[in-house]
RNA sequence: GCGAGCGUGGCGGAAUGGCAGACGCGAUAGACUUAGGAUCUAUUGUCCUUGGCGUGCAGGUUCAAGUCCUGUCGCUCGCACCA
């Protein structure tokens, strides 16, 4: 058979007969299968694309084979830094290259042979996409969720952007691997932190992987605490006292210093003149480390005091207020109160700076070395002497509420959305700069803001729309005078926070999506992805469909009813595929020695889904040889009248309808593949052993193909038309198990005497435990193997084992 | 440091607490063949082979542990002074 042919082959008669159209109409329940949309890079698709998309395609061709009304769209995530920083290097245009790029791997996907329904295709980067996305920053705006603040944020030198906390690893850009640096600059955030409640609490009813779920909670950070206000000594200025959040309280009394954070907004008037030039040079020192030197754990604890004091609220006891790096402005109220005795930073803080240490908590089990960070009793902390740690830190935060010095507080380290962009290749955000009105947001009526072809997109620390006049002079909505565009562009998760909406009416002109519509297709029922998204899109999107909920667009708060991770395909070399390591397994050379389904079958067969491996040549070519086994089978009897009444293999084939329908929707496609084998040798073995029915093993290959059709989709449509299918196989219904082929006569036994195997027995199938019992004891063998030893219990696993205490 | 996950033949990987190693690769032998890197058949955890030992290591629970529990070592990922 050639692969290239048939494939290509089918894949035009099913395009032209339409039968990968999705039909609102047709029959079944829906099902909304999604994969992460793929992003428009140059390089063309690479096996880790294929294990994606073609193995989550034979997930949602099994589901339709089973009566679901599969919906299983195709777009691109086409804006990002890449395509720029392409067009950077060579001078193309980034839309002339994303454009030539989603092409080719359009072509490639639709080479693939998915069931995806291309009407439904979109590509973030048109008009007609991003159009919707505006309106999507207009509503969060609209409703206090998009907001503008001057602050600290990760800047990426090489790319000359602003990224997300979320985006940096390792310190460094996630795209460029550019160590990123710190930067003061006014930016727009999503107020992500609003929902981190409601992010936390539906976690638990997802049906998500359970580590992706531990990941996004942990991200979250909830923890429950207080704020504890420390009066300045003498108010300075409009400044009179400081917020800290702690989650021990309960260690109030043995606070012996404050810090706030090197850029915390009151340094600078706090200071005083002796300690100025101290302060400014470690200010100035620590904006020029990296967070990552900031953060590291081996590093001194350093700090400067402020020459100021303030006063602890629950005894009065005057501290003195330092600065200090470890102390980190963007969590909780970026101050912390020293607590030398019982915290670990502060221990090491005060040993080196030569503050006092005032043991405030006794351990109860004698565990008596400081810092000592557990709970216990509380001593020398007044009337809350002897209070447990846990009822204290209540009780202290209980007592400070009184005096409207502090209280119970719950802090979450999620940090806002940011989501501005130095950058030209996005959305452009839709606000307008008006000197008498302020900012003002694009009216909906005229968006898009539509992003000029002929820009200037050198990197030179400004945004590239920024340089262009005819995009940023502009006219106030309101008053109507001369005004500025605003010239940032959005963040791409944006763009993917709510793609999977738009699916289902791609080619609505009036609204980013229908109300009806997405709440009868949506939440997605199953979606692909990897799991390095788990505390970014994944948590975005959740996120967006939350507030477009609340603000009455959807029934539904969650996204993704249901998520499956693939594993990562590495290199031969056992590394993950990279251009510099050279170990990239490219699609295209594979398909055209093999063919897709090939690559298919062995992606399936090699690899557990969610954990990948390493890519091995050998592998492939055993599925290739595989399906030629078949088709060799296929070849003989083709011609055949199929007749089941033979039965020969009948629980053979009802195994294997069993167990693969069982692996499939679980993506345990490696043991659904090797159960399809076991049924191929056990037809090889029936057929070289004599005495066969040519018309029954073409009945039991009939259905092998229908069975094996989700897995490689043109080779068992070949197949099933070489039978004489007449329609598409895809149009079949899928086999079912008759469990009464399943039925046997006897069923061997292993026998256990005191728990080791000893010998084996045939008995009857369905046999009781007690009749188990009684014909196993009276077994020749078994007597024998016993040698008259007396039994004193006996244990019988139905159809399995029976193990004989003596 | 904290959190999560994973350690099974030469290799990829199977095993609702119930016969460890399914299925495949690789290897060995045979058949067919002018030929074989095709195909078919058989064998393939290991050892001192009437049997013993084997799922990183050490314990524990159980009639029974790869699976559950405790500890430990190693690897991977996530977070990284989280107050």
């Amino acid at each position: 058979m050639d692969h290239n042919e048939i494939e290509k082959k089918w894949q035009k008669i099913w395009n032209g007969s339409g039968v990968n159209t999705f039909d609102e109409t047709a029959g079944g329940e829906k099902c909304y299968v999604l994969e992460m949309l793929p992003y428009p890079s140059g390089a063309k698709l690479h096996t880790g694309h294929w294990y994606n998309y073609g193995l989550a395609d034979s997930y949602a061709r099994f589901m339709r084979m089973n009566g679901r009304n599969v919906f299983q769209p195709m777009g691109f995530d086409a804006f990002g830094l890449p395509a720029e920083n392409y067009a950077i290097k060579t001078g193309v245009h980034p839309k002339d290259s994303t454009d030539a790029n989603i092409a080719t791997m359009e072509r490639q996907l639709r080479d693939m042979g998915t069931m995806v329904d291309w009407s439904h295709e979109f590509r973030t980067c048109a008009t007609d996409y991003y159009k919707w996305t505006q309106w999507l920053f207009l509503q969060l705006y609209k409703n206090g969720l998009a907001y503008q603040k001057k602050a600290p944020v990760n800047y990426c030198p090489s790319c000359q952007t602003v990224i997300a906390n979320e985006q940096v690893v390792d310190g460094k850009c996630e795209r460029c691997k550019t160590e990123v640096v710190r930067k003061e600059m006014t930016q727009w955030f999503f107020r992500i932190t609003d929902y981190a409640e409601k992010l936390l609490a539906g976690i638990d009813a997802l049906d998500w992987p359970e580590k992706t779920k531990v990941m996004q909670k942990n991200w979250i950070g909830k923890s429950v605490g207080g704020e504890v206000i420390f009066d300045l000594e003498k108010p300075v200025g409009d400044i009179k006292s400081i917020a800290v959040f702690t989650t021990r309280a309960d260690t109030l009394f043995g606070v012996t210093y404050v810090v706030l954070a090197p850029e915390h907004p009151y340094v600078k008037e706090l200071v005083t003149p002796e300690q100025k030039t101290a302060v400014e040079a470690y200010v100035l020192a620590a904006s020029k480390q990296s967070e990552i030197e900031r953060t590291s754990t081996s590093k001194d604890k350093t700090g400067v005091f402020t020459g100021r004091y303030c006063i602890n609220p629950i005894n009065g006891e005057k501290v003195p207020v330092y600065i200090a790096d470890y102390c980190l402005a963007t969590y909780g109220t970026g101050a912390v109160m020293g607590v030398a005795a019982h915290d670990t930073r502060d221990h090491a803080f005060a040993l080196k700076n030569g503050m006092t240490i005032k043991r405030v908590i006794n351990g109860e089990n004698g565990n008596d070395d400081l810092p000592f960070t557990e709970y216990g009793v509380m001593i020398n902390s007044g009337k809350f002497d002897g209070m447990k740690s846990a009822d204290g830190k209540l009780a202290v935060l209980d007592e400070l509420q009184k005096t409207a010095h502090g209280g119970r507080k719950v802090n979450y380290r999620m940090r806002d959305w940011s989501v501005s962009r130095q950058r030209y290749w996005g959305a452009p955000i839709p606000v307008i700069y008006c000197e008498h009105c302020g900012t003002v947001p694009v009216p909906e009526k005229d968006l898009p803001v539509t992003l000029p072809y002929a820009v200037n997109f050198t990197p030179d620390g400004k945004s590239p729309l920024a340089k262009s006049k005819e995009f940023t002079e502009c006219v106030c909505p309101i008053c109507g005078k001369p005004a500025r565009r605003e010239s940032d562009t959005l963040d791409t998760f944006v763009c993917s926070s709510w793609y999977y909406l738009r699916y289902p009416d791609a080619h609505n002109d009036k609204a980013a999506f229908d109300k009806d519509t997405v709440n009868k297709m949506l939440p997605v029922d199953c979606y692909v992805g990897g799991a390095e998204h788990a505390c970014t899109h994944l948590l975005y999107s959740r996120f967006i469909t939350k507030v477009l909920h609340d603000l009455g667009y959807l029934d539904f708060d969650e996204p993704f009813k249901r998520l499956v991770h693939q594993g990562v395909i590495l290199g031969p070399d056992g590394y993950r595929m990279s251009k510099t390591r050279g170990n990239v397994i490219s699609a295209d050379p594979l398909i055209e020695k093999y063919g897709s389904d090939a690559l298919r079958l062995y992606l399936m067969f090699g690899f557990d889904y969610t954990e990948g491996g390493p890519w091995s040549d050998g592998g492939i070519a055993s599925c290739a040889k595989f399906m030629d086994r078949i088709e060799r089978l296929v070849a003989e009897v083709k011609d055949e009248t199929a007749d089941a009444s033979v039965g020969a293999l009948d629980y053979e084939l009802n195994r294997c309808i069993k167990e693969v329908t069982k692996d499939i929707p679980e993506f345990g496609f490696n043991t659904a593949v090797a159960r399809l084998m076991e049924l191929v040798n056990a037809l090889y073995k029936y057929r070289n052993d004599g005495g066969y029915s040519a018309a029954y093993m073409k009945y039991v290959l009939q259905t092998l193909v229908k069975v094996m059709a989700p897995l490689a989709p043109h080779f068992c449509e070949e197949l099933h038309s070489l039978m004489g299918g007449k329609k598409s196989v895809f149009t079949e219904p899928y086999p079912k198990c008759d469990e009464s082929k399943l039925v046997r006569a006897t069923t061997e036994y292993a026998v256990q005497i005191n728990s080791k195997i000893k010998c084996k027995i045939v008995l009857p199938q369905g046999v009781s435990r007690d009749d188990a019992a009684k014909l196993a004891l009276e077994n020749p063998d078994v007597i024998s193997t016993l040698g008259g030893a007396t039994p004193k219990k006996v244990i019988v696993i139905p159809e399995r084992l029976i193990n004989i205490i003596i």
